[in-house]
RNA sequence: GGCAACGUGGCCGAGCGGCUAGGCGAGGGACUGCAAAUCCCUUCUACGGCGGUUCAAAUCCGCCCGUUGCCUCCA
């Protein structure tokens, strides 16, 4: 099985040839670290985890780069403001954005460099681009010069006419070209400064990627990754200086995930829409927001709402019934039935299909539907199984097949149900805040359980209604089933 | 203004020349002591509009309408 991906630089799905099988030198581009990460980047971060996973899982030996971008114009305002160094900035917000990776189940990447860590680099980088003559000094600024690179434009599709038409791009006395972007700029009184053979100054935006791109990974990469927004001015400069001073194709393939949007619009720190991912931590299992990423093409819009966040949750409870009813069917009466099931033959092409719609363009909506289709099918069996009070040991044999198939794919490859584990409880892996210290621990629940049980054998319902209420007042939903009561915290 | 992308059933959302997507919701039924969970059926001509290509178009082409993104920092 290989994967076909749409490929921002050509505009076209193609085969994924990695320069140097089966090695794949994958870079995104991370955050920059000056306050918390929202939906929008977590996003991001879950479609590249995604697909590290699934090139993992077709065997590739993936070296996966995120950056952390410390040094920057927002990251020294944020420093002002609070009367305080910029690196505490930067460190703060690392922190937060390590506690939100942990919480979303999101993989650490292999190297995880930062800007100020590779000042040499980016100088050397940019040293390199102003002997070549594609770049220039201009009063303690270095400017790449646009117009010395041709192919400029070629990855966002516009041309340098139209672009200077637009007339948007601020003017600058400094610059010869208004589209030349910065590579290196002079300090202001207080700001940060390295030592350069320009002056004291730091380095622009689009350099530190291919800085860090060339030290830890190489002068050609397979996939370059990040999200729509970037492609310009980001992606577009970083081709510019890379492919300048190499003479090579900087990355072969340029993935782009489709923006989180509220209410149609762009999810933004400056309008204000954004929805944090601690906050949504608070509130949901991270395989909620997950599930929603993923229930959505990776280059489509995502339009995200606390009602979908519902929709979707709704969605995964569906999913846990019935991987965790596998521990109720085995508690019916067994008998034997001749030859295999047929289920067995269901799951191995649901694990073909899952694996099919992922290898075209990164199908991640189109390989959950295969496995909800296996997800009714074992529904279809389970129903049966309940009425006729008995389940054969070849079908619960199958039925055990599936839901291991689908917890092995969705954890390896989907990075879902990382801590599910079939014996134990649905509300342990949905349920967020459980209430420290409550007393109402496993086995006084099932104590509970029991005594109901025994109660509803005699017939005294209405004892065991009441000890379903109350226990409903306090979280506690129970289900009863032909293979005994199953409960669960709400 | 320029350059892109998108417009699918009640909502969300795949499909991108012929063949059931899937999820959520709603209504009816089965099962159940009652609930819940689950299953079955239903939700009529689903594919923005108008032309065109084709034996055949949601799917290709043209025009129009609408929405969004990028053009400035942005995942």
């Amino acid at each position: 099985m290989s994967l076909r991906i749409y490929n921002t630089l050509t505009g076209k799905v193609e085969e994924f040839v990695p320069v140097n099988p089966p090695n794949v030198l994958i870079y995104t581009c991370g955050v920059t670290v000056y306050d918390d990460s929202h939906v929008g980047h977590g996003r991001s971060l879950i479609v590249f985890d995604v697909l590290r996973r699934f090139l993992e899982h077709l065997g590739y030996r993936v070296r996966f780069l995120r950056n952390f971008t410390d040094v920057d114009d927002k990251i020294i305002n944020r420093a002002k403001q609070e009367c305080t160094h910029f690196m505490s900035i930067a460190n703060r917000y690392i922190a937060s954005y390590y506690l939100d990776m942990e919480n979303l189940k999101v993989k650490p990447a292999d190297v995880e460099p930062r800007v100020t860590e590779h000042l040499p680099e980016i100088i050397e980088v940019i040293k390199g681009l102003v002997e070549k003559g594609y770049a220039y000094e201009s009063g303690g600024d270095v400017y790449f010069s646009v117009s010395a690179f041709p192919e400029y434009g070629k990855l966002s599709k516009r041309n340098p006419e139209e672009l200077e038409a637009g007339a948007r791009v601020e003017p600058s006395e400094k610059k010869r070209n208004p589209l030349d972007f910065a590579l290196w700029k002079s300090a202001k009184a207080g700001e940060p400064a390295w030592a350069s053979p320009w002056g004291p100054g730091r380095p622009g935006w689009h350099t530190e990627c291919v800085a860090m791109i060339f030290k830890h990974l190489g002068e050609t990469i397979d996939i370059h990754g990040g999200g729509l927004d970037l492609v310009f001015p980001h992606h577009e400069n970083e081709i510019a200086q890379a492919e300048a001073l190499t003479g090579k194709p900087f990355a072969r393939y340029w993935v782009h995930n489709g923006l989180v949007t509220v209410g149609g619009q762009k999810m933004s720190k400056s309008l204000g829409n954004y929805v944090t991912l601690r906050e949504i931590n608070s509130k949901y299992h991270p395989d909620i927001l997950r599930l929603l990423v993923l229930f959505t093409h990776y280059r489509s819009p995502l339009d995200f709402s606390w009602e979908k966040m519902e929709e979707t949750r709704r969605a995964y409870e569906r999913l846990l019934n019935s991987l965790e009813d596998l521990e109720l069917l085995k508690k019916l009466p067994n008998y034997e039935e001749k030859g295999t099931h047929p289920l067995f033959e269901r799951v191995k092409s649901a694990e073909e299909g899952f694996f099919q719609a992922l290898s075209e363009d990164f199908n991640t909506p189109q390989a959950l539907a295969v496995v909800y289709n296996l997800i009714s099918e074992l529904n279809r069996v389970k129903n049966r199984a309940f009425s006729e009070g008995k389940i054969s040991t070849q079908e619960l044999q199958a039925y055990e097949f599936a839901v291991n198939s689908i917890h092995k794919n969705l954890k390896g490859v989907f990075g879902l149900l990382e801590d599910y584990k079939p014996e134990c409880k649905v509300e342990k892996v949905v349920q967020r805040e459980l209430e420290a210290g409550s007393v109402l621990d496993d086995r006084l629940i099932e104590l509970l359980v029991e005594v109901r049980s025994l109660v509803r054998r005699e017939k005294v319902f209405y004892v065991a209604d009441l000890i379903r209420e109350k226990l409903a007042e306090l979280g506690i939903t129970l289900e009863d089933t032909p293979a005994g009561t199953k409960w669960k915290r709400q």
